[in-house]
DNA sequence: CTGAAAGCGCTTACAG
DNA sequence: CTGAAAGCGCTTACAG
């Protein structure tokens, strides 16, 4: 059998209570004492159990995580990976674990929220996206679970959140391609479901305005995924009525569609991604995108989350991290 | 406070005991009392505590992974992410959780690996890479603790291990160059570190000695790490002394150095990569590559520790996933 | 088939 | 500053 606290409190000539206190740094312990039960637990290599305590102590000091499963932007889009590792590194500096699922559609994600709180496996719940109706904000915030959802959640409030400034992010892609030119700039966003989307969409309705350029929306598409080919039959489509000068994306698998178009055709387009995935700069072009600093949505959220869950009064509910413009020569000329 | 097992004993009229045998589907419960127990259950909305479980019957159904951060990798090499969706596939199927920590070298990994040991908060360990002398592995067999490795171990037995068969993928490849009419072909490896490594550099010898070719060690070159410079160097050394007609890498990184290299000096060679990365599919021309279903290595991996820990004698201690080499331009003429 | 009781390894209010 | 005791919410050997 493993070395408990009563091995230590035999060996130290003290009781249970007192080795607790020790391991839990309680202030009211004598030096004294502290030294010898410290080696007693030095000497019988001692490691408190980790279950015991969560159960004593209600708390896991464990976060969980839903990972929408979806292969193809898993592998592609880095986002969840660098947001995980952002998650990871400030929940291991505060000695916080993590706890994962992969969820199939928004369903099983559901279902995996609702085990992580019934089961009192983890002390708060960190969602990787969040969607326009979505179950699980609905669920957490109705059974009062701690969480922050990485994307700005819509018409919730009082729930923690980080998420770029989509809007402005989008607003300032599209005024410099204006900038350098562009007139007839096309949008071509993923799904409607998705909050940023919609953020995204107005932040290029609003950038067109302010310069007096009026918005068509025969060159708004909203595709049903960020895929290469969504982005090309986008163009296809588009070209049959009018050939942009510009092509703003949400996705950069998106803009690889669009990309492939323009090069078949032999066409000069300037086109931006979103996401600056390691894959844009391989593109003929190299593609320009907006990188979203997922590592740092990730850190953000983690911090919001445990600093709630230290008690500490979070004077904000939000973080927004700024975005960051990589050009390359997909918009040059 | 929460529902317990007692509110719901007493609402059921039975005792505790009873209660937790219905959960656990014990045999020997009458129909009758566990309809009543289930109704009882149901009204009450009673979760099972999970961490009370967990220390009642010292075991968590978790399994813990370490993943090793390096950040280059992470985000370009798509093999931590997909051999954690194969693990969590399998995990999930059987109920079982998934807690990880990334770490930032290999004496990071010992330690949370102590951690996930002590504090009893995992069942299993797997660990996502193997190195030479692996300090996790020497740590784990040492205290007898339930782990997987993902990367056939060296010198070790008695440990369980998922992997590709890298010899045979490596020999067999340089076979299809030698039919392809190659016969100066150079090899560029990662680190010695990696037992890979080292096998698919076995392989490549193997396949040129069956061949007659000789093997010429100046062609071979063992690089320090997974990246384009490094392969761009390594060509740059190489062809100061010949300049092969084909090059066989470990790793899709290091092959778009080697095609960077080609490009820029107009040469024709013909290039392989390994892992198979969405990029490669990018380059120009198009890479060669060995893709090792990393999602299978995960998944078999985790198949291989539950199926020990639930107790079955698993016949082998090992398994070994097939390779597919997924033939593009770079090897084409 | 079922219950009372002890136990898993900690924590902590209470008393001193 | 320290200890005895009760408790966290389950499980299970023992007895019936």
């Amino acid at each position: 059998m493993a070395i408990t606290i009563k091995d230590v409190a035999k060996l130290a000539n003290v009781s249970p209570s007192t080795v607790s206190r020790v391991i839990s740094q309680s202030p009211r312990i004598s030096e004294a004492t502290k030294v010898i039960v410290y080696a007693a637990m030095e000497e019988l290599k001692y490691k408190p159990n980790a279950i015991a305590r969560n159960l004593a102590n209600a708390s896991t000091k464990t976060l969980g995580l839903i990972i929408p499963n979806k292969e193809e932007n898993l592998f592609k889009n880095p986002f969840f990976i660098q947001a995980m590792r952002g998650i990871s590194i400030y929940s291991q500096k505060k000695n916080y674990k993590i706890m994962f699922n992969y969820s199939e559609n928004p369903e099983d994600e559901l279902n995996y929220v609702r085990e992580f709180v019934h089961s009192k496996w983890v002390d708060g719940i960190i969602l990787l996206t969040a969607y326009e109706n979505d179950l699980c904000i609905d669920y957490l915030s109705q059974q009062d679970f701690p969480f922050v959802v990485i994307g700005r959640p819509y018409n919730v409030h009082d729930i923690m959140w980080v998420d770029n400034d989509n809007f402005q992010a989008t607003y300032n892609l599209v005024n410099k391609l204006i900038q350098k030119g562009a007139h007839d700039i096309a949008f071509i966003g993923g799904p409607q479901r998705y909050i940023f989307s919609k953020d995204r969409l107005e932040g290029y309705k609003r950038a067109l305005d302010l310069r007096n350029l009026s918005v068509d929306e025969q060159l708004i598409f909203e595709t049903l995924d960020f895929t290469d080919e969504y982005g090309y039959e986008a163009m296809d489509e588009m070209c049959k009525y009018k050939v942009p000068d510009a092509v703003v994306t949400t996705d950069d698998l998106l803009a690889f569609g669009v990309l492939r178009y323009i090069k078949e055709h032999h066409l000069e387009i300037k086109v931006t991604g979103f996401n600056n995935t390691p894959l844009s700069e391989y593109q003929e072009p190299p593609l320009t995108s907006v990188d979203i600093r997922a590592e740092d949505l990730g850190y953000n959220a983690a911090k919001l989350l445990i600093k709630s869950l230290e008690g500490n009064e979070n004077p904000v509910n939000h973080f927004i991290v700024g975005t960051e413009l990589v050009e390359r020569k997909s918009t040059e000329k």
